[in-house]
DNA sequence: ATGTGTTCCTGTCCGC
DNA sequence: TGCGGACAGGAACACA
């Protein structure tokens, strides 16, 4: 499911819930998703207010009154779903939760946040707040792609003599961080890039496309919720509507929707994992 | 140092 | 319907 706009609207919707409010309880239903949580996490946890909600890259960061923070990654199929939204099986009074529902937050507000994730690639971590930037999962990074830090410049350096698709190198989250690959292939597609070609090998003029192209995917998923192809809700149980407005992404066999392109959108596979492009448009 | 392939896990969809 | 295989938003890790 998610990549930046994903995380950034289950953010917003964590929002009026989290930020300012306490965590009454927190339970823990498993050791582990990816790595195993923290230490006595849920004791960690329960107390504490949250100060601020933030985001960087794909991660959730929710800055604790113990000065803690709690990292959450939701992985491939991970959701934070408020009271119960879209679980079936849950049930308010917290007994028989679903089977995915790992972690589950009473707020002192009311709302009960539950993090669900089938897959379990998700990830929970608490770290001393003022040491956040040294985490093994942050301090690799690469800019956001919002951020002033984000611009022609410094993109043009970080491709710069590399050989590796362009496809490969924008998943790359030291590059930049938050982009997956859905919107690496619109992207791609709306600056007619080939994923094929090496990175390295964008003529500068076609490199600062990039920079206004990758802001505008981004903010344009973000305003419809996000794309949801199967596990992606946002924190109410809705769905998100961006996959409605892909032009190339899950699109194989389909017409190239380019001004005056009649060529089709194709599949590849680059490292493992699908891309979809027009060979007609994308050179 | 780079680049690529494998792996973690569950669920869904498609063809036979 | 059932079964096997392909595939899925991520990204660490092992290896060339």
């Amino acid at each position: 499911m998610p990549e930046l706009p994903e995380v950034e609207t289950v953010r917003r919707g964590l929002l009026p819930a989290m930020e300012g409010a306490k965590i009454e309880q927190a339970l823990v239903r498993r050791p582990d998703l990816r790595w195993p949580f923290p230490e006595n996490m849920a004791d960690r946890l329960t107390g504490q207010k949250v100060l601020a909600l933030r985001r960087r890259s794909k991660y959730i960061l929710a800055d604790l009154s113990s000065g803690e923070t709690l990292l959450i990654h939701l992985g491939m199929s991970g959701r934070m779903l408020i009271d119960g939204a879209d679980t079936a099986e849950f049930h308010a009074d917290l007994k028989t939760p679903g089977k995915h529902d790992h972690v589950v937050l009473s707020m002192a507000g009311g709302a009960t946040i539950t993090f669900n994730d089938a897959r379990r690639f998700g990830a929970m971590d608490l770290i001393p707040s003022d040491k956040l930037e040294e985490h093994w999962l942050l301090n690799k990074l690469g800019p956001e792609p919002f951020s002033n830090a984000f611009n022609e410049t410094y993109l043009s350096a970080a491709l710069k003599g590399r050989n590796t698709p362009i496809k490969s190198a924008l998943l790359d989250q030291r590059v930049v961080a938050g982009l997956g690959n859905i919107y690496v292939c619109e992207v791609l597609h709306r600056t007619g890039i080939s994923p094929k070609r090496k990175a390295g090998r964008i003529s500068a003029t076609r490199v600062k496309t990039l920079v206004p192209a990758i802001r505008q995917v981004l903010q344009d998923a973000i305003e419809a919720g996000g794309s949801s192809l199967r596990d992606h809700r946002q924190t109410n149980g809705e769905l998100g509507y961006f996959q409605h407005a892909f032009a190339a992404y899950d699109r194989e066999g389909a017409a190239c929707t380019t001004t005056n392109c009649t060529g089709q959108i194709t599949r590849i596979v680059q490292s493992g994992r699908s891309s979809f492009y027009c060979p007609t448009c994308q050179r």
